[in-house]
DNA sequence: TTGAAAGCGGTACCAG
DNA sequence: CTGGTACCGCTTTCAA
């Protein structure tokens, strides 16, 4: 029998509950001659370790072979005779078995699993294609392990090393990977040779590399917005942007100069910011921005959605009231772009779409890589009144 | 050699480029006399197929045992002679050895990972807590497998029942179920017997159950905000909250009730509206107020930000300053909450450390169910502005 | 300190 | 159709 105590320790609790776990390490120590692993040991000791069936059990209690339950739970189970097949799935329903996993990935040789690599689960970018990508894993049977590179290429390329042990059958990268950074080839490396191996590696957002890829159209998307833009009356472009190296912002970036071209508008560097992909990011570089004196600039587009909303209330907090004195658009459109003030013109990108299409991607019969091309599409709120 | 062709299908994009796969079914039946699986056989027919390597070729390349590899990596290396260890490290290095992890989970009989379960890993409380979470699991070296209920207590079953095959070490489940629905005690049962097989669980805001829990102070922080808003001289309150069985809600609403009590003061069922817990439901809820007519009431208390966030844009929609006409305080104190104008009022939930505790919990030494309660704070902001 | 070998829970051949 | 059994890759005991 163990002894079990619902305790409290606070944590900076104002009603701080006292800070004691009642301590028991009365570590019985048990002598026992059989060949046993301490951990079952360890189990027995916990007394109500009732471990899970096994295949084992399912067949004894069916009275047939373990081969024959294999077959009956899953296998070509049309060479399983009918009263056998009841009689498995009746002991396996009454043992409440549930096959081993693990067991399974290794004699199988591959496991049930997706392995998804973002830059920050806090990101609202990032989270929708996660819930696309475990959307669609849900129904392909596949469960979705999480890891988070926090934008750090280094990170990412460890990452994707020790998510080889893990066997996933799919390896998705979402997140606009630092080009040229020094991880980069040791990175495509590894996941060549993961590849190789039978992986299917799906990258969000990184063409041009040996793997299937989900693309969204930033370059097509900004080209719209700026000249949507310009048709509303707009002259005098500041822009704020991540480094150049930053795939996502390089497109968005040359696509929106590519748009303004056309109407023979130049950006002044002046106007051009370079700043991190954050919400942060968004706000120290309008602040930037006005303290360069913004004379003349009539509208500032940000690269994606959050740099926009935090540029938006530097402004504000600089005494600019944004939609007025100063127009605003971002991309991407996610959710929040409606409910700030004013609305955010932007991009719609449609995430969980591509969530859904990396996943399709990475699960499609052929193992060639493939290619996703995600439109996109501007959408004009009040952030950016006609002029 | 396996032909390698990087082919695109358009997917409702502008640029439609054609939509067409290579196609190259020339499936060469392969006759091999040897015992050997379809699946090897066709990692052999793919080529390049480089296995990863495996203990056995550590063991070899360093001419040593494979029980004696498998120490050098992990075991008690004490008992294995330096320049083995050595030997084995190098052969590791070189053959870009990674231990098979579901190997060593069925070998140990227990696995690398973490599951999580969320309502919806787009709302931002929940993506927090995940962060706080994988950031958690990653320091102990664990890899956290993602599933999302989508905020139904019969999936939320589903997806536990599911887990159990992967046979993780810890599962946290984030969220507030509903009392009383009918998976409850099954999911319970579910737990309760995943737990004595040697399983932890954590859950987040769901107390009185025989499981460690990490609880919000929800009702302390209700309380505190609703004094303050009685401070700040709002006389008349509005609620817009979700249905009773929502656990956290009613937390939020009674803490909130009951601080307005010493205030002697009552929220007319007229103006607490039940809805969703999103933004959505936020935003309607608002609109059903506004058409109630909400005459009289100077502040309505959202039960969380998201919520409150719609609410904000439905009052404006209705033509409604909020700050102005009609004051607004929501509860968790999401990131968004200073970017929307007026700035939301809130209570400030630190989450990402709701999700560092709720992993500590899972890894503490001690299995007897533990309790962290997250304290919270009140913080004021444009959106309720002295009156 | 080491190697041989017995599992861990399953799958899939092979020979009935 | 079925059972026996040889693995899958790794850990751990046992005997050397």
């Amino acid at each position: 029998m163990i002894l079990k105590a619902i305790v409290a320790f606070g944590e900076g609790s104002p009603a701080g509950s006292g800070d004691g776990r009642i301590a028991d390490d009365t570590m019985a120590t048990m002598v026992d001659g059989s060949r046993r692993s301490p951990e079952s040991l360890l189990r027995d000791r916990l007394g109500d370790g009732q471990q899970p069936a096994t295949l084992h059990d399912v067949a004894r209690e069916s009275g047939v072979s373990i081969a024959t339950a294999s077959r009956a739970l899953n296998g070509s189970s049309r060479n399983v005779r009918e009263s056998n097949v009841a009689r498995v799935l009746a002991a396996a329903a009454k043992l409440d078995y549930e096959p081993h996993l693990s067991a399974q990935a290794i004699a199988r040789g591959s496991t049930k699993t997706a392995a998804l690599v973002v830059n920050d689960i806090n990101d609202p970018y990032f989270s929708s294609i996660a819930a696309g990508i475990i959307e669609a894993a849900e129904v392909a049977g596949l469960i979705v392990t999480m890891a988070v590179s926090d934008r750090s290429p280094q990170r990412e390329l460890d990452i994707v090393r020790r998510l080889r042990g893990h066997r996933p059958q799919v390896i998705i990268i979402a997140g606009s990977r630092i080009d040229g950074a020094d991880s980069r080839d040791p990175l495509i490396a590894e996941l060549e040779a993961y590849q190789s191996a039978g992986g299917r590696v799906v990258l969000v957002s990184q063409p041009d590399l040996p793997f299937s890829t989900v693309t969204i159209d930033n370059v097509g998307g900004a080209r719209q917005l700026a000249r949507a833009l310009v048709g509303l009356g707009y002259q005098r472009f500041g822009v704020i942007r991540a480094v150049e190296e930053f795939r996502t912002s390089r497109e968005r970036l040359s696509g929106f100069t590519s748009g303004l071209r056309r109407a023979r508008i130049r950006i002044d560097d002046r106007y051009s910011v370079v700043t991190e992909f954050t919400r942060r990011g968004g706000y120290d570089a309008a602040r930037e921005l006005v303290a360069r004196g913004l004379d003349g600039v009539d509208v500032v587009f940000a690269v994606n959605d959050v740099m926009a909303t935090g540029a938006m209330t530097a402004f504000r907090d600089a005494g600019l009231v944004p939609g007025r004195d100063i127009a605003i658009a971002g991309f991407d459109d996610i959710g929040p772009t409606v409910d700030v003030t004013p609305s955010l013109t932007s991009v719609a990108v449609p995430l969980d779409k591509v969530g859904l299409s990396a996943m399709r991607l990475a699960l499609s019969d052929d193992d060639r890589p493939g290619l996703v091309r995600i439109s996109t599409k501007v959408v004009l709120r009040e952030s950016t009144p006609p002029r």
